[in-house]
DNA sequence: GAGCACTGC
């Protein structure tokens, strides 16, 4: 094996380390710093007092990259070295090197704050900056003030924001480790094309007629297009003179195809022959196709974002960063020199990209981070001045207290309450937590227990359908239940139900169009759930079936249980039509998703109230997953939004916060009415309670 | 009557 470069900087990274508490490590893609920084720092004695972590933010990463160092040192995996990641643990009392997703250590440092039994923890690829990744940053700037004398904490980044790292740590020194890529010549488009789809088609001909063998990736934003340019390749190479160029192979590569779709792409293509691969953005960091040397960039990405003001996500087609760019780039240089053709001018990439892309934690909603960061009981940090790398806005920040307050997590003064304490326990956003509780409390846990499952995995259930595969499915109607009209977390339920009934078969799932690996993943939460409930459970866990349903034949308990959980997620229908008003949040009209089994009365009007799982904004605003719940359900939630008080909350941090947000302000320019005034916000709440009370009087008479 | 990129506890 060749030596990899970061071997040739070993005295000096041993030397840096032994200095300073926190080192910044700048390595490429190929510098081998992944496996063998925490060999390095082994050899150099670092694992006698204890442990060396290195958090990876992917699950395959951590177990392939444990594997490859247990293979170098010679020992067997999940002895000396191991990894850990959700649903297993393969670490023993030997294990001194462990890699582990950056989501298991920060539920590690939930039951051990100081993280004793680590002597170095690396937080890998950082540069990526999860939202995992960017907690546990602010988690290590306060733990290498506690633990200076036995803790080193080392983190790798790419080239643009390892000086930003640096200054966040107090200007810790940066390493320099040259990466393996070989060179790769960009070249631009005169402007940005009308379609990148006939501007990919055409760039694509062109490579495959003119250049030498080698593959071709095309990163495009969704599998719409995808399609779409999978089928014009097909046909265009089709019509090609045969003999006048190599055979070519298409595939297509995006996260809903099937695993076994997806693994095609990894056969190498026989002789004479050229893939053309045309992915998302998951070829750009979580799958790697050997053999490509040629790749074409449209520029854009599909990225979800959260606006706190209306909570409402929204998938937008937006802008790649120059790292992103540069990491699309970088695909074509693993093997030999590659080309990267830009589908937009260098203008454009200089003047409009931004540097790095937004991070997560600014784009997503924070009410669990916020719950697990108060549950930590840190007393010397206040969370709303929590030093992030990249702080969140304000009004992110007051809407997950807002949300955590009026689900119990939190009291008045904003101080975690003991249900709170138990909900950060429950690997769960904090609506589904919350319902669990209350589910133990109603007498019908096992229901809600099968429901928190079944939507922590749901985008990944129902088979990604081509819209042409989608038109035959029509004629053929589902045999699946459907949530006896009152709502798609009846549906769930109901679903697991009946492949619980028979005993977990696999080929049931595919009768029925379910994703076998998205189920067996449910069913793997809903043993840890039961685990982690387990000490609190009041009644039997076990997946109950019709036997129950007799004696609630309405889900009364569990959609009630909904009702407490999904409280900053409650919707009020119009009086006259079917468009539902969301409470607590900026006013906002909202429909039901058409793809909802949620049915209508007899004189074709929805529910008066619904819960939904969450707000998405695509060609309009619409409720995904809804359940109807009942009148008299909501009233004590509109009484706590109406007493609702946000800067008592957060301490009354508000004003001094809102001077140290300005540089954050940006963010919010696309979002809308990001920061409109608190007493508006406050005057629509009341109004909503008073249709809601005239309605009550109405229904009474 | 519409459409969803990618991760993770």
């Amino acid at each position: 094996m060749a030596q990899l470069p970061i071997l040739q900087s070993e005295d000096k990274i041993v030397e840096t380390v032994e200095k300073n508490p926190v080192v910044v490590v700048i390595g490429e893609t190929g510098s081998g710093k992944s496996t063998q920084l925490s060999q390095i720092l082994h050899r150099s004695g670092y694992t006698k007092s204890g442990c060396i972590a290195v958090t990876q933010p992917r699950r395959v990463a951590a177990v392939t990259v444990s594997r490859r160092v247990s293979q170098e040192l010679n020992v067997r995996l999940g002895e000396e070295v191991g990894y850990a990641i959700r649903f297993e643990d393969r670490t023993s009392e030997k294990t001194i090197i462990k890699y582990l997703t950056d989501g298991v250590l920060l539920r590690e440092s939930l039951s051990n704050p100081e993280l004793t039994q680590y002597s170095v923890i690396i937080l890998d690829e950082a540069h990526e900056r999860s939202l995992n990744t960017d907690i546990l940053l602010g988690l290590m700037k306060r733990l290498i003030k506690f633990r200076a004398s036995n803790l080193k904490v080392l983190v790798t980044s790419a080239t643009l924001d390892g000086e930003k790292v640096s200054r966040f740590f107090s200007n810790c020194p940066i390493l320099n480790v040259p990466g393996k890529l070989f060179p790769v010549e960009i070249s631009y488009s005169l402007e940005r094309p009308k379609s990148y789809i006939e501007a990919s088609l055409q760039k694509a001909l062109d490579i495959h007629i003119r250049e030498p063998e080698g593959d071709i990736l095309i990163f495009m934003t969704g599998q719409d297009d995808i399609e779409k340019l999978v089928s014009k390749l097909e046909e265009r190479i089709r019509k090609l003179d045969e003999g006048s160029c190599i055979d070519a192979l298409i595939y297509p590569l995006h996260g809903s195809m099937p695993p076994e779709l997806q693994i095609r792409v990894f056969s190498p293509p026989p002789p004479n022959c050229r893939r053309i691969i045309v992915s998302t953005n998951i070829a750009e960091t979580s799958l790697t196709v050997d053999g490509v040397v040629y790749v074409i960039d449209s520029g854009f990405v599909k990225q979800r974002q959260y606006n706190p003001s209306t909570g409402m996500y929204s998938l937008d087609v937006v802008q790649i960063s120059k790292v992103q760019a540069n990491q699309r780039a970088g695909r074509a240089g693993r093997t030999r020199p590659g080309k990267c053709y830009r589908l937009y001018p260098s203008m454009a990439y200089k003047d409009d990209f931004l540097d790095a892309t937004v991070p997560e934690i600014q784009r997503s909603s924070l009410a669990g981070s916020i719950l697990y960061l108060k549950s930590l009981n840190l007393p010397d940090i206040d969370i709303l001045k929590f030093d992030f790398l990249d702080s969140p806005s304000f009004e992110a920040l007051e809407d997950a207290l807002k949300q955590l307050y009026l689900i119990d997590a939190i009291d008045e003064e904003g101080s975690i309450t003991s249900l709170g304490r138990t909900m950060a326990e429950l690997p769960l956003e904090p609506s589904l937590s919350r319902t669990l509780l209350e589910a133990n409390e109603c007498g019908c846990l096992s229901q809600a227990l099968t429901v928190a499952a079944m939507l922590s995995a749901e985008t990944t259930l129902l088979i990604g359908q081509s819209k042409s595969a989608e038109k035959k499915r029509k004629h053929t109607p589902s045999n699946l239940p459907n949530g006896s009209g009152l709502g798609d977390h009846i549906q769930f339920l109901q679903i697991y139900e009946l492949w619980h009934q028979t005993d977990y078969n696999t080929d049931w799932c595919k009768d029925n169009n379910l994703q076998v690996r998205g189920m067996m993943f449910v069913k793997d939460v809903r043993k840890q759930l039961c685990q982690i409930m387990q000490k609190i459970a009041k009644g039997s866990m076990d997946v109950k079936t019709s036997r129950k349903r007799r004696e609630d034949p309405d889900y009364r308990a569990l959609r009630k249980a909904l009702c407490s959980g999904y409280a900053n997620q409650l919707a009020e229908r119009m009086s006259r039509h079917n468009g539902y008003r969301s409470l607590g949040f900026k006013s906002q009209l909202v429909q039901v998703h058409p793809s909802s089994v949620l049915r209508t009365d007899e004189d074709g009007m929805y529910p008066d109230y619904a819960i939904y799982h969450e707000l998405i904004a695509t060609t309009r605003p619409y409720m995904r997953n809804v359940c109807a719940v009942e009148m008299h359900w909501v009233r004590p939630v509109l009484a706590k939004l109406d007493n609702l008080n946000v800067s008592k909350l957060s301490g009354g941090a508000s004003q001094s916060l809102e001077k140290i947000q300005p540089e954050n302000s940006s963010l919010q320019k696309d979002g809308g009415n990001a920061t409109e005034p608190v007493e508006d916000r406050e005057s629509k709440i009341r109004a909503a309670r008073e249709r809601f009370l005239a309605r009550s009087r109405q229904a009474n008479k």
